[in-house]
DNA sequence: TTTCGCCTGTAACATATGTGACAGACAGTC
DNA sequence: GACTGTCTGTCACATATGTTACAGGCGAAA
């Protein structure tokens, strides 16, 4: 998995290398190495100068924000081969803005900031694409912010399990099944900005509004209807 | 004020304009236009269409999100003479992921998009500031979605009394007061992601703890360091 | 001045959310 | 099988927050 045509090809996998010429990316390819965490290790921390630039090549990452008593609120995860991390605090505050977290055994390539300044000063459309990766993850931060403030848990929740369904099964099948193997309810309570026993009373809920059945290990997704209109916000 | 001068020097407060030659200034001063809007005015809603670049001229301007009952969330106020919008959504999207609603009498430059992306595929460096923009929005998205999660309202808006005082007047001066009659709790309620109401406690709150005082029309800081406490959430 | 409307302070109440505690289900290990 | 630890569902309780209502202060307009 590390010979240099497969590092190619996932760099190819990132919207704004996607352009580049064989040779640029070549060259990008032997410039990087790759990096492996276990579960709950940390790939860095708020504050940290950042000199690097992340791909997921495989695994999940979280980005959170903690408060003085420990609680967390995540604000991405990244979980898509190709997923890249780090652009915006590598060229504005020049620190990591939030603290980044392997959720799983996670590989992540690594690139030097340096490099890819270089890159985009050569190739400007490179860094439009740069702008349009900062608004992307900027369009899920509003959306996450509004949601904090305006919806209700259950709603936040409903809408989550919307977005995994629509991910997973598609649109058009009926009867849906969420493995919670791979999302614990304190993980989701994170996600959703509140604490573990409320994901379990919202999840109850959703069952109580026929939305959703649970049965062991996994959540049924019995009316996607009821659950869109749930989190709509009541 | 729309001598051709003027309009250059506020295109220069900003900063990834700084860096364009007197020429190339000149002719973005010619292709814009001046547009005025009356408080409560929408400059542009979410979902429409992103043609147009703006910055400010004078007055407020507050980006904001909607939920279904009406209550509002201001995610963003620029109020300084050259802050710039849109510019994730121009590069990105390609449509307003946001409301924005002058909030008093406002003048914008409007700039069009095509023009700015043609500018930039010229100057690479200019591209580069633009990321360092999205960036730094992006951090303030990043602690309002973390502060409306996991801090308390009476901490959030001490956290904002004291971003408040340090802007106006400075971190040394004792007895900083602050004018009410442009921060109307209706507002406050709106950026703090509460209602009035809870506003009103909140600042009842302060006073008891001995950090603010009320009297008739301002706040009075009455111990910064009091309030720096409370604001890292009790 | 009077009237009116907006902003503020306050109250009582309903709801949403966080805290602490506990028991059962399950998987892995010994 | 017995032990252990993690995840889950549930409870009672405290707190934070939203809703509705109302009265007083103040300035603008008549």
């Amino acid at each position: 998995m590390n010979t240099p045509d497969a590092i190619v090809a996932l760099l190819k996998a990132v919207p704004y290398f996607a352009g580049l010429s064989p040779d640029a990316l070549k060259t990008l390819a032997a410039g990087c190495h790759s990096k492996s965490f276990g579960a709950g290790q940390v790939v860095f921390m708020e504050g940290d100068p950042c000199h690097h630039l992340y791909i997921l090549e495989s695994g999940r990452v979280k980005f959170c924000r903690m408060n003085a008593k420990g609680r967390e609120q995540i604000l991405r995860v990244f979980d898509r081969q190709g997923d890249t991390f780090c652009i915006p605090s590598a060229f504005s505050t020049e620190r990591y803005i939030v603290n980044a977290m392997a959720m799983t055994g996670t590989r992540l390539r690594v690139l030097d900031v340096d490099r890819v300044n270089r890159l985009a000063q050569e190739h400007p459309s490179m860094a439009l694409k740069l702008v349009a990766t900062a608004g992307e993850h900027m369009a899920r931060l509003v959306t996450l912010a509004e949601d904090l403030s305006l919806k209700t848990v259950t709603a936040r929740l409903a809408k989550y399990l919307c977005e995994l369904a629509v991910a997973e099964g598609g649109d058009h099948h009926e009867e849906i099944r969420l493995s919670r193997d791979r999302l614990p309810e304190e993980e989701l309570a994170s996600m959703l900005g509140t604490v573990r026993v409320h994901v379990s009373r919202s999840l109850m809920n959703l069952v109580r509004a026929r939305a959703i059945d649970l049965t062991r290990g996994f959540i049924r997704i019995h009316d996607l209807a009821v659950l869109r209109e749930i989190s709509r916000g009541k």
